[in-house]
DNA sequence: TCATTAAGTCCAATGAGTGGACTAAACTTC
DNA sequence: GAAGTTTAGTCCACTCATTGGACTTAATGA
């Protein structure tokens, strides 16, 4: 029934309490070794073996005394090192390839964005690109002093973890072996590379260094042409059986609706993905083949949001409401306490959001204490590579001895 | 970011092997101290002691040397004992009270059904009720030598773990503090007694005892007045951030339908609910007064059912469709392989489980690999109560040293 | 200056798991 | 049927992370 694969010994221990301890350094950093041992409920001996560990793995520094005017001894503090440690984050996108390095403490150490239409390329130019960009990333980095010991791609697709693949429609990929494909044209990496949806590290993301701190469990909802979610229960990601949790895009929220490409009628992207609001909105969908940073008729949507076009806004209105149908059935099955809107619907909050929270507080309001509050994802297009990048940094933190 | 609140010391790591070989004797018994460790990864000294600590405990026991045929010296096997210990399970529903008990090997070693009509009774006298049963089940248990360590009490609503209350509006309970009352009323145990909602036992029932045996991750669909669901993934209950993950009941399936006392639209609830059924089938919804092991309005539904009554298949057909578009939700955004049709829905699955199943193989089909299959409950209205006993039973694989 | 307080280090002790040697109990072969 | 082979289970000296208490260090307060 309840399984536990691992038999624990010494080592095992060891490195659960290793990990404990920089936890807690990361979460009340400056800390003394003493505060640490009330807080990890370690001896204060265990506390000075495991510091001395962190030290030499250059994870943990010293942070010049910090005068608390206490009475004895005054306490060393420590900290998470500015140090080498860093890690890496990629995204492969239909209108750009993005790239993020960020230190243990989540500070920005280099990026990188290309505006580039990779959904009418081949697959090979495009990781090629990604490549070319992610090695200039990493060696901008090492200038700076900072090593990658990791990466982790977001690519708008569903990985099939079992198979090592990834199949993303929307960009022509199918079956496409990512992680080992990097793992060859990249520098060797003591964590290596992991591929992982877009919607599941922006929301990870998200939940790290953007709207998402401090609430345990949301849903991070992530729109361009499909439309895909990332769940986050308790500070974990929730992935499903396959992998294939979050796919928000193909819930039916009309069932007298236009049929859809995936076989059924209604779904969620035929009411509130980008062709059908901009069809609404009467806006021509070209995308003049080349490459735009903002897709131009994402652009003009907007300016006409701006300006207070009626027809634009009703177009909006209407996919705020089918969102919400959807995301009432989120919310009622998965009870989070916070919902983000990124990517496309991140622009589109300001007029979107609204609609949204009336119809959810209207539907839900008298059976469950709270409802969830809607946000605007707080870092743009740059969601899914700090989480990507995030994603290393926490495997760090999760088991430091990874870094050799 | 990932926390781990304990620190692991010794004690820590030889409870989680005892955990582990006691977890692989369960899962392989009859099995030999030379297999297990092979299966565990530990040496065969190590195994040898933590059979020996299991057997004080008399959680395992030898099963008489089974002959394999094998070259050397023949091993000598150990099961599971058919041993003292055992879990009680309740449950308190619109129209019973049940109870089971079930040894460590889900052996079912006792148990109880009483008809009862709770929705128009003080909460007081429905407890007192179930107490005398428990405790009537408790001690036939322990005249046949078994007992009984912990107990688990499904009710049909949700539970605030925090606050330990439970709020049932099916049979007007608010705020009640049931686990306290029930640990006040029933004799010490070593486990204690914990409440849990009722299709979240339901479906840990099926997992364990049931339908949903061998699948990792599903949805158990549990339908009586309200409708509710409990999700399992990997072999483990999902709770959502507040515990009331898993409603279903108002997920929208219709946004022009019917309004609903939640405040919302076409709820599934106004659509597949008992009421609703009966209503479209013309069936007059009496409960006279009196209990009645089913109801004798969906006894009634059953009959035509079987006689092959045009308006009662049609009502049963539009629940199917209306229920079909709340699982594609609960399919896309969880991810599950099995869908299992709990409560009143075991009974309609004959009817209802062909139209939900083409709906969904017609809507997720040509996107995720494989369409979950449904099935049917196979413990019909002892679904919650095993899982409830199973839930101890749980308890006691995952930290053995909890039996005194 | 001396007592007090708290931080950090040192060290012998504890105890779970290990690995190799040993014994036990079967089967195979001559 | 006796000797050799094979596998199961036990014994025992050893390793090593954590512990707890004694000790050292470094500040404050009287």
């Amino acid at each position: 029934m309840i399984t536990r694969e691992a038999p624990t010994h010494l080592g095992t221990m060891r490195d659960r309490n290793l990990a404990l301890v920089l936890g807690e350094i990361a979460r009340h950093q400056p800390v003394t070794r003493a505060r640490l041992a009330e807080l990890t409920g370690l001896t204060k001996t265990t506390v000075a073996a495991q510091v001395g560990v962190l030290t030499r793995l250059q994870l943990v520094e010293g942070a010049g005394p910090v005068r608390e005017g206490g009475r004895g001894r005054p306490g060393a503090p420590l900290s998470l090192a500015s140090g080498p440690v860093a890690g890496l984050g990629l995204e492969v996108n239909g209108h750009y390839l993005a790239a993020c390095v960020l230190d243990m403490n989540g500070v920005v150490r280099g990026r990188a964005h290309i505006a580039r239409n990779s959904r009418d390329r081949p697959v090979g130019e495009t990781l090629d690109a990604l490549v070319r960009m992610a090695r200039r990333v990493i060696e901008e980095a090492a200038e700076a002093g900072f090593t990658v010991m990791g990466t982790t791609v977001a690519v708008p697709g569903v990985v099939d973890r079992a198979a090592g693949t990834v199949n993303a429609p929307n960009i022509g990929w199918q079956a496409v072996t990512v992680e080992a494909l990097l793992a060859d044209s990249l520098p060797p990496q003591p964590i290596g590379v992991r591929v992982e949806n877009e919607a599941n590290l922006g929301a990870l993301g998200e939940l790290w260094y953007g709207a998402g701190r401090g609430s345990g469990s949301y849903v991070y909802v992530s729109g361009e042409a499909g439309i895909g979610a990332g769940l986050v229960v308790d500070g974990e990601l929730f992935r499903g059986a396959h992998g294939a949790a979050g796919e928000i895009g193909h819930v039916v929220v009309d069932p007298s609706g236009p049929s859809c490409a995936c076989g059924g009628r209604g779904c969620v992207e035929q009411v509130a993905g980008l062709d059908a609001v901009l069809r609404a909105a009467a806006i021509e969908s070209v995308d003049a083949g080349g490459a735009g940073h903002l897709p131009d008729a994402t652009a003009e949507l907007l300016r006409r949001l701006e300006t207070g076009d009626a027809l634009a806004a009703a177009a909006v209105e209407a996919a705020g409401s089918g969102m919400a149908v959807a995301l009432i059935a989120a919310v009622n099955l998965l009870d989070p306490d916070t919902v983000v809107l990124g990517g496309l619907h991140a622009l589109l909050a300001p007029w979107m959001a609204p609609h949204i929270e009336s119809a959810l507080s209207r539907s839900g309001g008298r059976l469950r204490g709270s409802v969830p509050t809607i946000r605007a994802a707080a870092l743009a297009s740059e969601s899914a590579v700090r989480g990507g990048a995030g994603t290393v940094v926490a495997r760090v933190l999760a088991d430091p001895m990874v870094v050799s």
